[in-house]
DNA sequence: GGGCGACCTGAACCATGGTTCATTCCTTGA
DNA sequence: TCAAGGAATGAACCATGGTTCAGGTCGCCC
């Protein structure tokens, strides 16, 4: 018992883990997945590659605690506006708006975490992330049938609907040719999330001339 | 000069051609284009692995066509459906329909085509494909806002909304956990076909009962 | 200061799967 | 039947990129 691991190295073992996980993040909000191979996410992390294995078992462990990191901080976004007490309808616009909001501003890693294609595992992981989406939707259309606000509908399909619906509309494959979102995405983001509100059966004026009308009249 | 490329022979090429295409397509359909490798496409196809070199130029070009034939068949129908005369309305609902009811009955096939995760080029296929879907979606909203039959929209917006919600509640990442599918595809096919025509300000029912009225009663 | 072991290094290793090419087989036209 | 050349073969080749490991460095403890 010659070695005992003292504080000031935990926190530098500390530090370089979590230098190895920025460089990592960053390079997947740059370039996607695609672009953090381990030996570039040492260089970044100022380590070499070997190193990266002292701290994550494999590539995919580092890539799946990336994934989980982002998407934690995201849904922990929306559960919170979701678990609010504010009537289901206004928490559903406030949900999809932050939700599409936030997608619109980080897009590179939004398609990331979304829409890029990655392998197998790393699907799992996105199956997951969208799956609480999904939930988190579901159970705010829930709320909103048991109060009276919505009709009765299908939540999960519903919930899925909305939960393919944004990303496509906003960064999947149909988005980069258009270049309307550089233009004004947040008349997009509106017009995305009265799409979905109709599409559970609650127009989208809570307060405000919704998207219909506000075209109608130009 | 002593040798020319006689019938026989070019309609033997050309069925060797076929027969590759089918084999990968087979393939696809299968296991997705993850399946879909060289050598055992050869394999299916009865050939050895270097004579598809003799067909296609790479795996890419393979893979690029087999992604247009199918999709080409696809978009046909439905391009056959939204060039009808009927109310912009009831081809709207006729397009969804059928576009979803196919990728419900070919989900493996559809699932390659919509979902599964690709490498660049293919993805470029893909948009290809998902765009134009958008714009018969899009045509058919413009021709139903000029008639007054629909609300005016961003019909880009909305299309784009329709290309991702259908896909995702079918077939993407949310869809198989459960086993709705399997038991009543008709019926998840009528709540997502519903949420569209309501999401675009169009209740779904043209002569039968929507979907929100049969679920209250139920 | 010195021994010990954890930590770091990065070039070599390996697995996967697309692509090539020397060789063989077959068809054509005489 | 035979020379000429196109078509087919499939094992070897190669590129990519994740993973390993023998050797060096550094911090801890006595």
């Amino acid at each position: 018992m010659t070695y005992r691991r003292t504080d000031k190295v935990s926190a530098r073992l500390a530090e370089t883990r979590r230098s190895i996980l920025d460089a990592a993040r960053d390079l997947v909000s740059e370039g996607g997945f695609a672009a953090a191979q381990m030996s570039e996410v040492a260089r970044r992390a100022g380590v070499a590659t070997g190193t990266l294995y002292r701290y994550f078992s494999s590539k995919e462990a580092l890539c799946r605690q990336i994934f989980r990191e982002v998407s934690t901080r995201e849904m922990d976004l929306l559960a919170a506006i979701a678990a609010g007490d504010a009537p289901a309808r206004q928490r559903l616009v406030e949900v999809l708006r932050t939700f599409a909001g936030r997608a619109v501003r980080g897009r590179r890693l939004a398609y990331a975490l979304l829409a890029e294609p990655v392998d197998a595992n790393l699907a799992e992981e996105r199956a997951f992330f969208r799956r609480t989406h999904a939930e988190i939707f579901a159970r705010i259309l829930e709320d909103g049938i048991a109060a009276g606000e919505l009709p009765a509908t299908d939540v999960k399909i519903a919930a899925a609907c909305i939960a393919g619906a944004i990303p496509t509309a906003l960064i999947g494959p149909l988005a980069p040719q258009s270049h309307e979102l550089d233009e004004n995405p947040e008349r997009v983001v509106d017009d995305i999330v009265a799409f979905c509100m109709a599409g559970v059966g609650a127009a989208a004026n809570d307060g405000k001339p919704d998207r219909i009308e506000r075209r109608a009249t130009a």
